[in-house]
DNA sequence: TAGATTGTTAATCGATTAACAATC
DNA sequence: TAGATTGTTAATCGATTAACAATC
């Protein structure tokens, strides 16, 4: 066992910056090889940093042709888990919530959404893409039951660390986090937030500057 | 006129992080001051690029006190324009589109979402958020008219680029990209990519690597 | 073979952290 | 006053870029 070294986060969204734009390539042109410089035009990545990110993940190229494009999609999908199932609870079954549950484009990722919650009483019983609604007092048992260790966040800001504390003690270890709020995490869980406010504000920003607005 | 520097999109992402929590800490707890230990320690940044940031928005804190609460609020809101109405469009009545333009999470920054186009005849003409879907076609005249400079893309990721240069020529200067793929910007236009399957990676890879999966 | 592209090492650059004098 | 905290400069660290020998 030689070290196993654990990805760093840039390294990993560099990798899906990669495979989505090979992807686009395979599939629109057929493409069978990829140079290093075709990939770092693309994704605005050095084309070094390139060579490094896919030797990281132990995929090779050879001279003068490039990188097999079947082989570095496959590669990529194998080093970050798209192969296993994810499954995932949902918290909060707002405008957001039912969004996600219903969104079919994480399925390629392997995705799969198995129950969702909600506090308010109108909301439960509800049908959200094939699920009924759940009232958050079934939290510990759905996810004792079926054993799922993800959670996506989308409840109110106010109410986000207190369910973060309730998840981590139901047994889940990583939670998506779409609540504009931060928290510390609980022991032991990983939290990737996902505050689409920060898209936002950039945008703002840049707006704000724009010589015409 | 003295620079005016542009801020970096990694400060603006720290900027943000702050305006949350201290956001939080001032509705809970009335926290009329806080210093920069207690942010840094929420928000997982160094102390000392706590107080180089302020500074560069020109925030000034009072030694042994800290910075007045409603005064670094303002300031960041002030400096990344959350104080300036921002009318969009949405491209793509998807689940996803949908979601967005029903979302009430981001009218705190401003965000005001003017219209919503589809290219699919079922869509067209059905109503999201008091809004009624409108066919592609008729971009060009609704921006034209509205004068509005910011787009949503919701839309699939084979139409993602060509919707792009549409919006473009018809005048709009930054577009949230919410389509898992990434192609290059028209002239003069602002991407952000927003690639909610970057967050799920992340999670995925995290998951791989735990040792009780 | 000639030449384009990989893989990797070395050089540069910028971002993060540490330190500490100034200050309330 | 004493001591905690700011504001800023200097030191460190890591990430990015450049360069080039190896190679197909």
């Amino acid at each position: 066992m030689n070290h196993e070294e654990t990805l760093k986060p840039a390294l990993i969204r560099r990798l899906v910056r990669y495979c989505h734009y090979i992807q686009a390539r395979h599939a629109i042109e057929c493409a069978r090889t990829i140079s290093s410089v075709e990939i770092a035009s693309y994704t605005d990545v050095d084309e070094s940093q390139v060579r490094k990110d896919l030797s990281a993940i132990k995929v090779s190229g050879t001279p003068r042709i490039g990188y097999q494009t079947p082989e570095v999609i496959h590669a990529i999908h194998h080093e970050l888990g798209f192969e296993h199932d994810l499954l995932a609870v949902i918290v909060g079954a707002g405008h957001l919530g039912s969004a996600l549950a219903r969104y079919r484009g994480f399925e390629h990722y392997g995705l799969r959404v198995v129950a969702i919650f909600d506090t308010a009483p109108e909301k439960v019983n509800t049908v959200v893409a094939e699920l009924v609604v759940e009232p958050i007092e079934r939290l510990g048992r759905v996810i004792g039951e079926t054993g799922v260790k993800t959670a996506i966040l989308t409840v109110s800001p106010d109410a986000a660390e207190d369910i973060a504390h309730r998840l981590a003690r139901a047994g889940i270890k990583a939670i998506w986090n779409f609540v504009p709020a931060r928290f510390k995490a609980p022991d032991g869980v990983f939290i990737r937030h996902q505050h689409l406010s920060t898209g936002l504000a950039e945008l703002a920003y840049f707006l704000k500057k724009a010589p015409d607005n």
